[in-house]
DNA sequence: TTTAAATTAAAACACATGTTTAAAATGTAT
DNA sequence: ATACATTTTAAACATGTGTTTTAATTTAAA
């Protein structure tokens, strides 16, 4: 089709870039279309709404992301644990250097607001699409931890997600503040190599007495 | 002063219970007014501006919990685990209940929201009132933890955080969806029970090969 | 009661947002 | 070259926001 960098893809790669640094609601059309040097009204002509241009963002990735998870999940081997399950996220998410240079962060990123967002139909949309994956990790999940109960492994799953959305969502803001305290520069890979072992052992860890089922269970 | 609800509490009642559930940039000051059943312009009155409403309802909480979280972790006991140092919000979270009846959990749902909010005014504003504890907090758990350099206790820290926040942000969604799958109502305090041993298991995760420093450490 | 201050009320203001409209420009077949 | 569809453009629209203004009302002091 187009020779070089059609409207539609200009304005693609603009919004991702600011959703990913503002979040969704925040930006707005006519930054999006300033930065994308396209006129105002191209957004509405070319995608229909705002919303249309959020889930054709999000889209471009999770048609790559989703399978290439699928089929990591489906390559354990059994006997894995739990560090295992989340390091199937690792291939997927550097593959997404091949979707767009800084694919990986800007991907979490996105995703990271994507979740946080209050909007109900973007909620649903992403769960919509992450429905079938989250079946996937909730299984493997919970063979690698057969000592935790459904509800124990619904909270803590959501704990997981918590501390990722939120180490992507505020990683620029906290990388900064890293390397001014600590003199180092963190990539957002290296973010997720501290990040894995943070959540395997969050998941790995007992429940507490409290909050265990109604059969008695003592010692 | 007042016989019975004065305007300025009428307002930072309704005010809070609109931020707890929707956030602050999401809530207007129509709605806020309108629940509360006074004039649209009383709040510009009052307290001068939006921005000083949120921190006029950010303060009557702080002003509660700071001190107590900081009594709390002042009578730690040496040999303290990373488990005792979560466990000093325990009872600075449930004293929130004198300060209102659901206090514990709107104070976190606004906590959260204070957090995650991009704005720069509130994260700054609350990152110097959180500052001392924070403070605190980083020496108690490297205490717990002399294993951890600074920077992977910086990066725990706030993988804390961001699970923390999102369970209490996207809490309410949450506790409906885990009542409707799991058929068990679960309290906000509940929820603390199940976070904390997450947190502390995190937090005493052992680190990843790949993220720890410049020391070659084959296998 | 009179007077002055504090508070409430209704309206307008200034601005930013997503969306739509209608005309101009461009591209593409016949 | 002509006719038609596609795309771009500039302007306006409708709505929602925080804030300010000005007058009415209530409260409290003299």
């Amino acid at each position: 089709m187009g020779k070089r960098a059609t409207t539609k893809d200009k304005i693609l790669d603009a919004a991702e870039a600011l959703f990913a640094e503002h979040g969704f609601e925040q930006t707005s059309l006519r930054q999006i279309t300033a930065d994308a040097e396209v006129n105002l009204a191209s957004v509405n002509y070319h995608f229909g709404s705002k919303k249309a241009l959020i889930q054709a963002v999000m889209a471009r990735y999770l048609e790559v992301f989703m399978p290439s998870l699928q089929q990591e999940l489906n390559r354990l081997h059994p006997g894995f644990s739990t560090n295992d399950v989340f390091n199937c996220f690792r291939k997927p998410l550097a593959d997404m250097r091949q979707v767009r240079k800084h694919g990986p962060t800007l991907f979490l990123s996105l995703l990271g607001f994507a979740y946080a967002e209050i909007q109900g139909h973007l909620r649903r949309y992403t769960m919509e699409q992450f429905g079938e994956v989250m079946t996937l990790l909730l299984d493997a999940l919970h063979e690698a931890n057969p000592q935790l109960s459904p509800i124990d492994m619904f909270w803590r799953l959501h704990f997981v997600l918590g501390a990722t959305v939120f180490a992507q969502v505020s990683g620029p803001a906290l990388r900064e503040i890293a390397a001014a305290d600590f003199g180092e520069a963190v990539a957002a890979d290296q973010v997720i190599d501290r990040l894995i072992p943070f959540i395997a052992g969050g998941m790995d860890a007992p429940v507490h007495e409290l909050s265990k089922a109604s059969t008695v269970e003592p010692r």
